[in-house]
DNA sequence: GGGGGCAATGTGAATAATCGCGCCTCCGAA
DNA sequence: TTCGGAGGCGCGATTATTCACATTGCCCCC
């Protein structure tokens, strides 16, 4: 879809078909039990024949995520780009969610990241996740500048995008137990119905009102 | 804490310590990735020397997986003891919390196996979620109901399985993030919460607000 | 009490499969 | 004719697993 091969030509290039596949299986096993023979089997070639277009299996990984960098940063910068309203981030966690439902292979790669490691985990940690946790002085709007001075805010970051990740990685599980495709239209509608419910929720925080335990 | 051979001996038995390096170990790397090599070294012995107490990489894994199952399918069976009121909801949610923060091998083994399978994994679906995704005539509250009409039930308890998990499994990122540990004691009241609120939103939910985008 | 067996538990060596990766050949299109 | 790209071959490392063997502690019987 953001593939530039396919602007130019219908049949994208052996380069091209080595990421779709290799981004795949890193992302269902990560990167120490992706196989490249796994992926040169996917692309219909012989595994030596990766090395014409990649230095090593690294380079192939790095290449991977650089591309998915591409596409998923690009909402943080345009939410940079002006004053943090409360409906700016309501347009800005939609299109995440939106965009994880089209490709759920970054979440699964930042998972196993998480988990495991890799190389380039420090990289993938700063230029996604950083910028969510730095104080941001463009912030506006009375209720979340109270939030932020409870200490919650970065927990209320890490808790969306809990929300948004974990929905993503868990997915084959949660095929099973809804009886559903869990990346389907009307799913994806519900999950995004109930994210906004609890960023309302977020949003409407007027301090600790009395414990329920 | 729960270990038969520290009752009756100081020093846990060998299989018992087997037992405890693989459940990190296959917590960090997942089955495939994990090499029994590895798992002796942490023990102090020789691979071959763990088929004296397990089968096979198989069989240690499916006992790894049985001694995390029964500390935590405990506080749902509890649960399930009696009318599910929102008050009991709290109590189970901290407490699945609480628990994960303690040890938090079994949500990464999920995740593992969510993302890329392994064996058990539908015998681990079964026994920790299925329970939660099936209606339960026992639940009271005229919220609650309400809430269950709406259809949105299932993803609810999606969402706040995911808020406990990837917590847990994003942690070796989010340590970075925050600076701090995110087990610490601190860390996870903070977690507890922002959990809380997240929950009461749910119990107080009237239906759908106008919309924000 | 002493010794003979025996089960439990460790080890090194060996095996077959798989892995990443480099070398070299060959083919087909420009 | 040239050259990018695919494949065949194979090296060295790692994997799970098996096997033969050494050692230890314990029980039982003489």
């Amino acid at each position: 879809m953001d593939n530039p091969a396919i602007l130019t030509a219908e049949v994208p290039s052996t380069a091209d078909r080595i990421l779709n596949a290799a981004e795949d299986i890193f992302a269902e096993k990560g990167y120490s039990a992706t196989s490249l023979g796994d992926v040169a089997d996917r692309v219909g070639i012989r595994s030596p024949s990766l090395y014409n277009h990649f230095k090593n299996k690294e380079a192939l990984y790095e290449a991977v995520l650089e591309r998915l960098l591409q596409d998923f940063s690009a909402p943080l910068v345009e939410l940079d780009s002006g004053p943090v309203t409360n409906e700016r981030v309501f347009r800005w966690l939609e299109t995440i969610v939106r965009q994880h439902h089209a490709n759920p292979n970054l979440a699964r790669l930042l998972q196993h990241a998480a988990l495991s490691g890799g190389p380039h985990t420090n990289e993938l940690i700063d230029r996604l996740f950083r910028p969510m946790f730095q104080p941001d002085a463009r912030i506006e709007g009375e209720n979340f500048t109270l939030f932020q001075n409870t200490g919650l805010q970065p927990w209320a970051v890490m808790a969306f995008n809990n929300l948004v990740m974990s929905y993503v990685t868990m997915a084959p599980m949660y095929r099973d137990l809804l009886g559903q495709d869990p990346f389907s239209e009307v799913a994806l509608e519900n999950q995004l119905n109930l994210i906004k419910m609890l960023l309302r929720a977020v949003f409407d925080y007027k301090g600790e009102p009395a414990q329920a335990s």
